[in-house]
DNA sequence: ATGTGCATGTAACTGGTTACATGATTCG
DNA sequence: CGAATCATGTAACCAGTTACATGCACAT
């Protein structure tokens, strides 16, 4: 399984409860960070976590405009999230598949979501390593390209590396140790 | 149209011959940067480029182990893939599209490599903006997740731009502007 | 008049993945 | 002996997009 709209829209209704069109507005703007669900794949969504129960719905009639469709999480829905939220970071995990589960920080329990940022770090750090690596590897006869390729993906890590250092100790000085 | 495959492998071909097996073995390791093509995808892939006439084929029987067939771009291929190059960066690109678009930079005339980091440092920009807009109009009243996700997205997008610009220095100072 | 926002939805398509099959060879 | 590497490929499946349809209200 990869990081399904499934369980980030799921997370969202977790939070409040929204209708389809809700939805869409919210992820708007942040299209670069995650990937924004088109009305094609989301009503669709929607009717199916209706019907599995994970869901319901509350319709809305418009007095001049179309009904509005709120949706609700139900307790099903509840478990079945905590269910994949419990799972570990996906070990090839996207930037946008972790900034969706970022997005879904709520539904952790406190300890959790630190140790999601460690595992996301451990990731990095590997993945940085791989890089420096295949550099030295290939040493100065390298394409352009792939050059340009290699010290971008370098140079994000880094940053990655850096804000998620300093998001930690942000999440860990205010609360004693033990 | 996104950055596809097709036109990845295009250009990977353009630079030097290379089978099937050989490109995924090269893009091995890169997995967090570009999407590594599933052998359901490339194989097939490779076939439809052949019979398009972008690609000519020479198998080289194995000795011992099974037969290898290196891909060369023929005039027709680098015509496409030219076109392709040409066309401005995508307004939405994710971070793999362009990096992807980065790995072909051999086939772009220099100021063209040039225009394109411009091109995406002017939409890292846009994007920045907009996050900075998204987190003055949410306030202080956000939920953790978001503010996670907008801080992260914020972070990564100001480290690419320092590395855009840095980039961009490299590439100018050495030519005499004009 | 023309378009944009609200709000839902469907059908056809696409660009992939997963899992498998083949078959020899080398490594531990 | 079992596993991994080399090297190709197929078939079934899937998540998602694109483009469209509907229809009213409000702004330009």
């Amino acid at each position: 399984m990869k990081m399904n709209l499934r369980y980030f829209v799921l997370g969202l209704l977790a939070q409040q409860p929204m209708s389809g069109y809700d939805i869409q507005r919210f992820l708007k703007g942040l299209a670069w960070l995650i990937n924004r669900p088109s009305s094609g794949s989301l009503y669709p969504l929607l009717r199916s976590l209706l019907e599995e129960g994970q869901v319901t719905v509350e319709v809305i009639p418009g007095l001049d405009r179309p009904p509005r469709k709120i949706y609700s999480i139900t307790p099903a829905g509840r478990e079945s999230l905590q269910a994949w939220v419990d799972r570990p970071v996906e070990a090839d995990g996207s930037l946008k598949a972790f900034v969706m589960q970022l997005f879904l920080a709520e539904c952790l329990p406190g300890p959790r979501l630190v140790d999601q940022l460690r595992q996301r770090q451990a990731q990095v750090a590997t993945h940085r390593e791989g890089l420096l690596q295949t550099i030295a590897a290939a040493g100065a006869q390298m394409a352009l390209g792939q050059r340009l390729a290699l010290e971008y993906g370098l140079a994000l890590s880094d940053a990655e590396l850096v804000w998620l250092e300093s998001e930690l100790d942000r999440l860990l000085i205010p609360l004693p140790p033990g």
